[in-house]
DNA sequence: AAAAATCTGTTGCATTTGCAACAGGGGGAG
DNA sequence: CTCCCCCTGTTGCAAATGCAACAGATTTTT
């Protein structure tokens, strides 16, 4: 992806955003499969903005147990969490999924108006706003799913919420079941055997990832 | 508290900050405790700012079970969440715990300049960008401490976490083990059994509120 | 001061869940 | 084609969890 699309500059138009990018010192960078692209042990106020592939927020804790916080695709944002915390973020990763390219720019630039004070500056600001607030949203819905106690009310909330989204009440799962488990933070075999149990008691109707809700 | 205080205006000075009040079109209101401040089942671009006492934004699914998004609390914000987003956000409710005192404003005030194109938005923009960056941080570590599977881990999730924050190995919770429970979303029965444990097997001392981390 | 509400603490029991281990299938790489 | 990896699907078993129910302690309200 170019860093004209970044969904930063969205509405800015051409001659400034070529100003931009050169003024906020954007550097880009590409990430094999696998790599880690940071870790925050070291402060920072550096965000990333995904150009192209897939990149995941993850925490190790001390008895090395993996939480993904953030599943990241193009145009999404990372590390504006830590960018004025003084506290560091210990243990949070920022690994690659496929091949990927990223952004890199310093936070400051984005809030504190450059030294030129162009007007866009405020544009920009409100297309970071709105990524930050739907990436709320995401988290939100996140910790819904979570706070059910079992397995299958973990499940019919994330179908429930995902056929909303989608308007039908028959969808294909848009990853593995082995990610989903991983999402609802559950045993993927234990969700396995409660999927089963749902379809006998005639709740919903699965193969592989389409999901019917009845 | 009075709306001079509000973080929004945190760094703007007073004359200014007298202008922008009027500008906004602040509405105050105030609840008694158990009160719905709003249900969101009907869209708004309302936000949202607490200014005394607490307020608690739940979700409750159809089947009655009622999960906590949030606890907020003086100068903390909420509806940001759907300021932007077309679809609903059917069955969320923010509920007043305590008698409460509420400011509402447009969102849309904030965002877009106002006619005036008075400097200072700039400032109140970044003001607002940092609130919602907190709450994403807030809401990420809550996913940390639920994405764990056993109530044991997530127990030392947040006993980590926020004896980090403190600086300390010894702390008092700041809210009851009953409330606890919820944050964690588990059992309070379960939860209480299972410190017991963690309390044989020497791993921390608990009384009362009082946790200490060995 | 009495009454009501909330919090802490405990127990038994049925159920759910995680864990470990295994097997078949499909797709991509060499 | 064959190998390898990942995904789907299943099972037995031990351990963890939720639920319901109870009781004393503490705090708040009347």
């Amino acid at each position: 992806m170019k860093l004209e699309e970044i969904f930063l500059f969205d509405g800015v138009d051409d001659i400034d955003k070529g100003r931009m990018i050169t003024c906020f010192d954007i550097q880009r960078q590409k990430f094999e499969a696998g790599q880690t692209v940071w870790d925050y042990d070291f402060s920072s106020d550096k965000i990333g903005i995904v150009l192209s592939g897939n990149v995941s927020l993850a925490r190790i804790d001390s008895a090395g147990n993996r939480v993904v916080l953030e599943n990241l695709s193009e145009n999404d944002v990372f590390g504006e969490m830590f960018a004025f915390s003084d506290e560091s973020a210990r243990g949070v990763f920022a690994t690659c999924e496929k091949k990927s390219e990223i952004a890199f720019m310093k936070y400051g630039h984005i809030a504190k108006r450059c030294s030129n004070a162009c007007k866009c500056h405020t544009i920009v600001v409100e297309n970071m706003f709105r990524t930050v607030t739907e990436k709320t949203k995401r988290l939100s819905e996140r910790i819904e799913i979570l706070g059910n106690r079992s397995i299958r009310d973990k499940l019919m909330s994330f179908f429930t919420m995902y056929s909303e989204k989608l308007g039908k009440s028959s969808f294909e799962l848009p990853f593995s079941l082995s990610y989903l488990a991983d999402y609802i933070c559950a045993d993927r075999s234990a969700m396995m055997r409660e999927l089963r149990h749902m379809c006998d008691e005639g709740i919903v109707e699965t193969e592989k990832r389409k999901i019917t809700l009845l």
